[in-house]
DNA sequence: TAAACGTGGTT
DNA sequence: TAACCAAGTTT
């Protein structure tokens, strides 16, 4: 490409990071399967909540031979809160996949890398340079941000094929001596200098090479359209308790939203029916009583739901039926998290 | 390609 | 508050 100052963008990028990098627990290995497991975690998340997960992950499962034979369910349960939960059945498909294929050895080259389950583009690269030092191109929506704005490139980075651009784009500039901290350092510029509002543009340490900041035009870059808007659904969610104290429990289908979830039955409102009498015949459960337990509003990336929770008792042969102690040993997504704890509270009244 | 896929923080 | 954002991948 013709940009001019190549080495000097490589080398101020380099050394601002390695003076200002931040302190993360990921930073202090080189392990493949580590750092993959990091950068699984980092999609689409922020840094201070994925760190408790991430070390709690690695004390549960610290090599690859540990999570490939973890069970599903107490994987699940690590992920618990985390969200995008395919990311880590995934995770554990490709490392099994890494076990029987690769000697347990984490692939050290893009087109093996690739072929593993949750793998993508982005992904590979991270965990090729970061771990192996190989000079391969790991661009994320910072590194999309920060070179939009140096090389005043005006391609919308909501379309997938923009990023093709990027990723040649960083190929051009890659510092083949230092992979590991040039991706980093454009990612880490990214969270930390050039932000999506108010780039810290005088604090940045490649301000001189920068056509957005020559021309005033970081805060029009780069250039993204809006998505569309959310569905929303209204539901009510039954908390039933048995003679025993025990609750009935459901597990959610093995794909889609929250795949293989637990959560307490729900019923989809509707204007034409009595969702309780709805559920009742729906789970065959006699409804001795009822009473409201709590109502919230959970937003997810595409939907909306508005949950309605009562607290019920009644009684029923068919259904699974789980004391508390055993419920708690399940994966629940936050809202049923949120529902059970609301019951406990109004438990302790009684 | 567009849509599905979580959650919590920020503006 | 609604919208946007955060180290993306799969279908």
């Amino acid at each position: 490409m013709s940009y001019p100052y190549i080495k000097e963008f490589q080398n101020s990028l380099v050394e601002w990071f390695q003076r200002e990098k931040r302190d993360l627990p990921w930073r202090k290995t080189k392990d493949p399967y580590k750092i993959w497991v990091s950068e699984v975690m980092l999609q689409q998340t922020r840094v201070d909540t994925v760190i408790p997960y991430y070390e709690n992950f690695l004390e549960k499962f610290p090599t690859v031979e540990a999570l490939a034979t973890a069970e599903e369910e107490f994987l699940l349960k690590q992920w618990e809160g985390l969200g995008y939960y395919s990311r880590v059945r995934n995770l554990q498909a490709g490392v099994r996949e890494v076990v029987e294929n690769y000697h347990s050895i984490v692939p050290n080259n893009r087109a093996s890398i690739s072929t593993l389950k949750g793998v993508g583009p982005y992904t590979a690269g991270a965990v090729l340079s970061i771990a192996y030092g190989v000079p391969e191109h790991a661009v994320d929506g910072n590194v999309m941000r920060v070179l939009s704005r140096v090389l005043l490139i005006e391609d919308d980075i909501a379309l997938p094929k923009t990023k093709k651009v990027f990723e040649k784009a960083v190929m051009d500039l890659m510092d083949i001596k230092h992979p590991s901290d040039f991706n980093q350092g454009l990612m880490e510029l990214g969270a930390l200098v050039c932000t999506p509002t108010s780039p810290k543009c005088l604090l940045c340490p490649v301000r001189d090479y920068c056509g957005a900041f020559a021309e005033g035009q970081t805060s029009n870059l780069p250039v993204k359209t809006k998505k569309t808007k959310v569905k929303k659904l209204a539901y009510d969610v039954f908390i039933v308790e048995n003679d025993k104290g025990q609750l009935l429990m459901e597990k959610r289908p093995e794909s889609g939203l929250l795949a293989n979830m637990w959560e307490f039955p729900m019923v989809l409102e509707n204007e034409h029916y009595s969702a309780l009498a709805e559920f009742s015949q729906q789970y065959s459960v006699e409804v001795l009583g009822q009473e409201a337990l709590l109502t919230l509003k959970h937003v997810f990336s595409h939907i909306v739901w508005n949950l309605s929770s009562y607290y019920v008792q009644g009684e029923s042969k068919s259904g699974i039926w789980l004391s508390l102690e055993e419920i708690e040993q399940l994966p629940l997504a936050v809202p049923m998290q949120k529902i059970l704890q609301q019951y406990k509270i109004s438990r302790k009244k009684l």
